[in-house]
DNA sequence: CTGCCTGCAAACTCTTTGCACGAAT
DNA sequence: ATTCGTGCAAAGAGTTTGCAGGCAG
């Protein structure tokens, strides 16, 4: 899915939403489309303003949880206190598990599509019906710690 | 493991790490070995005070991180702001899914050893080593949507 | 006795919210 | 014209920390 036909879903989620295709809110979804790797709701508030300088922190968290609700943005807890965002530009499977380097702080997303079988199977046995799953593996540099050197690091 | 021998192993990690076994950490010991369910650091405090009620704030804060790292403490995080807090009572495995009610709020812990499996597959392609890893399933209650009350809930 | 530990309260981080003004439809 | 949306700043929740005094070893 190409940036430009996202940002048209956008605008037709929010118009289906009775919801205000203000400049603010397309800031903020170009802001969060132009991310390559994962950001908080602090560097995805620097990248809007730098298209809209309008732009307000609440605004921010407040469109946010609109962007999410669309599956245009994926919002990943990696329990550090503050939450990442991410675009969903495949428009794929939301079946994703995050490896978390705590050496590059890097978060690398890993297609997990078992996780829904997983989470059928287990809560069935508790009389429950699955929301959502998430699946998360820490895990150091090897190359660092080797070599003293990651090699991601250099980017 | 006896609540009491978990007790003797917490005094030899304290004493093994130059910690002193002081009255509060005791008593935070034993407030958190009392739970059966999951509990917050607020929980913890309110309940160690009521064995010692010179027990602070700070000093819970300060004793959760020494007890998770000696194992005998689990702690949850479940994206809800708040850490939560679960006595370790087998020794066992710490490769643990969770499935947790959005209705009730209750958490509910299964054996997932398939996790460290999965961990140093997903690992180990991106030249990383595993240090934790976590599963979680957020899931509604079947019995409270269609009958309108919770059968755990009445506990 | 020595210095690690403590309680207190203030500080901190991330996020949410009340209010009056502003702009999308 | 109507509302919904906005920026600002203050509030909020959970956790951390500086400091002066207290207790374990």
């Amino acid at each position: 899915m190409s940036t430009s036909a996202a940002r048209e879903k956008f605008r037709r989620f929010l118009a289906q939403k009775g919801l205000r295709a203000t400049r603010q809110r397309l800031a903020i979804f170009d802001a969060a489309f132009a991310q390559k790797d994962h950001v908080t709701a602090e560097q995805l508030l620097d990248y809007a303003r730098s298209i809209d300088d309008s732009v307000s922190r609440a605004t921010v968290y407040r469109t946010l949880p609109i962007m999410t609700e669309s599956a245009l943005l994926r919002e990943v807890d990696i329990g550090t206190g503050e939450k990442f965002y991410h675009p969903n530009k495949e428009g794929g499977s939301t079946q994703v598990a995050q490896v978390v380097c705590l050496d590059c702080d890097r978060i690398f997303e890993i297609s997990a599509p078992f996780m829904e079988w997983y989470g059928n199977t287990v809560s069935s046995k508790l009389g429950l019906t699955p929301v959502s799953q998430r699946l998360q593996v820490s895990a150091r540099c090897e190359a660092l710690r080797l070599t003293g050197t990651c090699p991601r690091r250099a980017s």
